[in-house]
DNA sequence: GTGGTCTAGACCACG
DNA sequence: GTGGTCTAGACCACC
């Protein structure tokens, strides 16, 4: 379900936590679907049970799902996140996209790469 | 010539090293032209030295500046870099894109986002 | 009767107390009147019998309520508890408006949010 | 200059992220002051260092304060925090007040607690 | 069994 | 010395 890299610089329950947006976003996971629970995903990952509980707690507070204490974590409703997810993305391209002025990358190059992503799909 | 934001959660060495890029990618610094001292511009943003020479070596080893010992670091010529400047910036937008695109973000947004920064000109 | 909001952090039997006690405050349910019984409350808001009596439990403690043994709970003369009520009641608004004076929150608004709360009745 | 109350039921880091926030909007903490480190104030609480790190990284979440890494915690700007931490106290207030009209509780009452605190001044 | 908190102790990057 | 991350192991409340 998930694999972690651990050449990878960023925290251990960042990556964690990143993945599981992925899936949430990707409708991989549907709104009030359980997720595994703390300690099995620690087990599975051979990672500490802190440090999952951290990934998630932060998930919670980005509004990507909701705990219920004793019962488990479950995926919220996507009027929760939504919002913030868009935005962020957006302020991540543009950003993308000065970078990509600055270096000199021309108007046409970037069109292209928007049409192959845009037309291919999800492909990832 | 560079500001430090402390509150920013990036190495100092990292920060200053991308200012540099900034100002030698824009022409504010022409190639060959010298770079401050490391000692110098350590005094200058009150910063320990050791900060700046990170910040030099890994723009040396990046290929935006070359050492001559005993006499200063100075900006190379753009053929060094360019080439793998432009490639991290593409590869850096496509992410972004790929990200918008799972954001649910419609194409009509991030042509409207492209237009703004590709027409505004370089106004950072 | 009751409804339960899975996502509220605070235990179930608090949530259900909490609710209980605005329909006896409403009165809503009068004195000496019956409660639903545990079993029944507990498959009505699908939730574990334990956890309707841990709530009931607690009401009593706290003079809402008084259990018959073998016939069933019910709500208590408002005497055994208006005056508790009351006084934490007071001790809360007091708490919450140094919180605002320390905030910098302006008397005039203090003021208006007492005349909205005063003025519109009943409204919960 | 902080105490733990170990009756209380909340969290240690809770009990002293408030602590904290009291201080520094009392203004007895002024912006760009250094906190005491990580490991020094658990040392002075008895704590566990892990403790006050995620105390602090609340705070520092809840714009109050800001952390440059290697160097410290220091107070932000109060431009972070005051508003969201105004609205807290206003929605604080309003709950307050909801439940003292619920309960039966005489504007005249709830206008002597407000002048008693807003006359009184900063008695905490 | 579930999440939440806490301790003890360790290692790393940064400056 | 400073914050940040991680592990190991423990205890508690809730359901």
């Amino acid at each position: 379900m998930i694999l972690i890299d651990y050449r990878d610089k960023r925290p251990l329950y960042e990556q964690v936590g990143e993945k599981l947006i992925g899936l949430i976003v990707n409708g991989a996971l549907s709104p009030d679907e359980k997720l595994p629970s703390v300690r099995n995903l620690a087990m599975d990952l051979s990672v500490n049970p802190n440090t999952i509980q951290r990934a998630y707690s932060q998930l919670e507070q980005e509004g990507y799902i909701y705990t219920v204490s004793g019962r488990g974590n479950f995926v919220s409703n996507p009027d929760s996140w939504r919002k913030d997810h868009m935005s962020a993305a957006l302020s991540a391209l543009e950003e993308a996209l000065t970078g990509a002025y600055e270096a000199g990358i021309d108007k046409d190059q970037v069109l292209s790469a928007l049409e192959k992503i845009y037309k291919g799909g999800r492909n990832k």
